[in-house]
DNA sequence: TTCCTTTCTGGTAACGTTGCCAATAATAAC
DNA sequence: GTTATTATTGGCAACGTTACCAGAAAGGAA
């Protein structure tokens, strides 16, 4: 041990000290079962004293496997996500790997520079929530046989896995749930026009109208940004100005996204109306804090936890190698009856 | 270009291609002032043509810059960080950063395992919410030269940044607006003793008491795990069991974190007791959804999008080696009036 | 004894990039 | 015209690890 410890410990040092081969390091820290049992205990003890930490970077380069994932969201300001990055986390670091997190604002360029940067850090999977599902984005991760989980959206391609919460089916719920309750003017404060979230939102709206007769109409559809801001500017404006819907009146409100309900609270408490009294609130997600708001709100659990946990479940299996099929996973939401739908039967 | 696209575009590829050598390619694509203007932008196109991007582990590795920051948190699940993420993504999404997200779950070991995954994966620099102030692990980041800024804590070192919220002010404030509408009985929900957040929120309100004479009741001051459950938990006990608190009665409750008065407003909701005017409560942090509460949460608001903003740029400064001093910050917390308070005066 | 496994180890090269230095060509200076 | 300077390039080695192969040592079977 004559030779002073070097800035940084790496298998070559460690070797030094232990008087073997590199390669007999490696493999001891490894765990590889060609190593002999004692010559592993020794240099795992050697190793520890000299406080060795591996070369991450090194060892992904020259074994292409890097034990990181990336998730790129679509928006991580929304606490939809919340539960869902959580969930990724726990599973991951019950398996030591790590998460790169990426925010795609919405934008099909940057969720672009996104995925490239995860190819260009050699993860070995992405779990992403696209932009659109038709995005050529898609494409990139599946030309380069990047492993990948959609979520938030069924992307049209085959060939890649997905984990959906189900939007058509959430708001034909949603819908439903207020047409038995007599609503029959139902305003849908639907997400941006592009959004793939938002047609399959629209595509439950009209289903459930069409199931019970109700001729839709177009002025009842509003296309908004998805914030708490957004959806109280908008609401207050239709109070303002009242051609923006025209002269039709509503009894009731759809929110593809719990932020715009409680938006629709916050600008309802400004203008002094009063839920559900003068009119019906229904959300989409259950996010944080839904259940405590007043009246709580009633919305569509979407099972983000789930989500979560089956897309890193899919993506490791694939990465392992254990399983190449693609997986397509639908999960079903379901409604939280609270507080917000005036009951009339 | 006879010969065919490898599976993989590298250097080597694009400089055979562009008639080059390696270097010249890797000049080209650093945008390297040692290189001709003209075959910088013959190699670019050829590059892009090729849809090359490069391997960020190789160039990790061979640079020791990664442009990748570490962001260790103590609890994922609190809504308190989100803001503070998503402040730090979007600053570290405009100088093409990115960052691995980890969760300690209170854990020293699990913190340990944390910073030293960083190091392996030669990240640039973390950003820490240390689990406790005195930490060995902050040892490791200093011992490693890791350049760090903490965030929610004050750390025992002198040789580290950090952006603090402090807590002993937030609580003194909230205990003197609470003692100065007549309530002299204050409940004091910590979180859990070991944390450092606990201590320095002890020492507010302990400090407000004693400006105003008033003689602390050990009885009134509890520890909990920060959580909406742990809070609504324990406040059920205190009613279904009252020997948890003595007899000792009182008029408010300050709550370490919104979580906890959250959970207290279910209970209470549970329990059929109304706010404010059973007892009032104030929380800390002014967490997304606590303004739509009912009653609104009187609150402290942390500035957790500075505390994002702030890290970051500490941190890009100390990487790029601008500036070598180290930062030390203490932001003010205020206190947002809302309903949860009744008002005496 | 010889030969064949099995167990373990060491050596070499490679992963894809960049730092460094030497070499060349082009230009300017004298 | 010679020399100094600048601009640009190529070659080599290295970052720290592991894949792969060859070979030594040990043990077992014949």
């Amino acid at each position: 041990m004559s030779s002073k410890k070097p800035k940084k410990v790496n298998i070559k040092y460690i070797a030094k000290i232990a008087g073997v081969s590199p390669s007999t390091v490696s493999r001891a820290l490894r765990d590889d079962p060609n190593a002999n049992k004692e010559t592993k205990k020794r240099i795992l003890k050697i190793a520890e004293e000299l406080d060795y930490y591996p070369n991450l970077l090194a060892k992904g380069l020259r074994s292409k496997r890097t034990k990181t994932i990336g998730v790129i969201l679509n928006d991580l300001k929304n606490p939809l996500y919340y539960d869902t990055i959580k969930a990724i986390e726990d599973k991951l670091n019950e398996v030591d790997y790590t998460m790169i997190l990426c925010d795609s604002n919405y934008s099909q360029e940057m969720e672009r520079k996104n995925i490239i940067t995860m190819l260009s850090k050699g993860v070995d999977g992405v779990i992403l929530s696209p932009v659109n599902a038709k995005s050529e984005n898609i494409k990139i991760i599946i030309e380069n046989n990047l492993k990948a989980v959609c979520i938030d959206a069924v992307p049209n391609y085959k060939n890649i896995n997905y984990v959906y919460v189900n939007h058509e089916i959430a708001s034909f719920v949603a819908t439903e749930y207020l047409i038995k309750n007599k609503h029959q003017h139902i305003l849908l404060l639907n997400g941006p026009y592009q959004l793939s979230s938002s047609k399959a939102f629209l595509k439950g709206y009209l289903k459930a109208l069409k199931k019970y007769s109700i001729k839709p109409n177009r002025a009842l559809i509003k296309y908004i940004d998805l914030s708490i801001e957004s959806g109280c500017e908008f609401f207050k404006k239709i109070y303002q100005d009242r051609k923006i819907v025209g002269n039709i009146n509503f009894t009731s409100i759809l929110c593809l996204s719990d932020l715009l309900a409680i938006g629709i609270y916050k600008a309802s408490h400004e203008l002094g109306f009063s839920i559900p009294n003068n009119y019906s609130v229904i959300g989409y997600d259950n996010i944080f804090a839904t259940e405590y708001l007043s009246p709580p709100l009633t919305t569509v659990h979407a099972p983000k936890i789930r989500v979560g946990k089956y897309s890193v479940d899919i993506l490791l299996e694939q990465i392992e190698g254990k399983d190449t099929e693609f997986k397509k996973i639908d999960l079903e939401p379901r409604l939280v009856e609270r507080g917000s739908v005036k009951k009339i039967s």
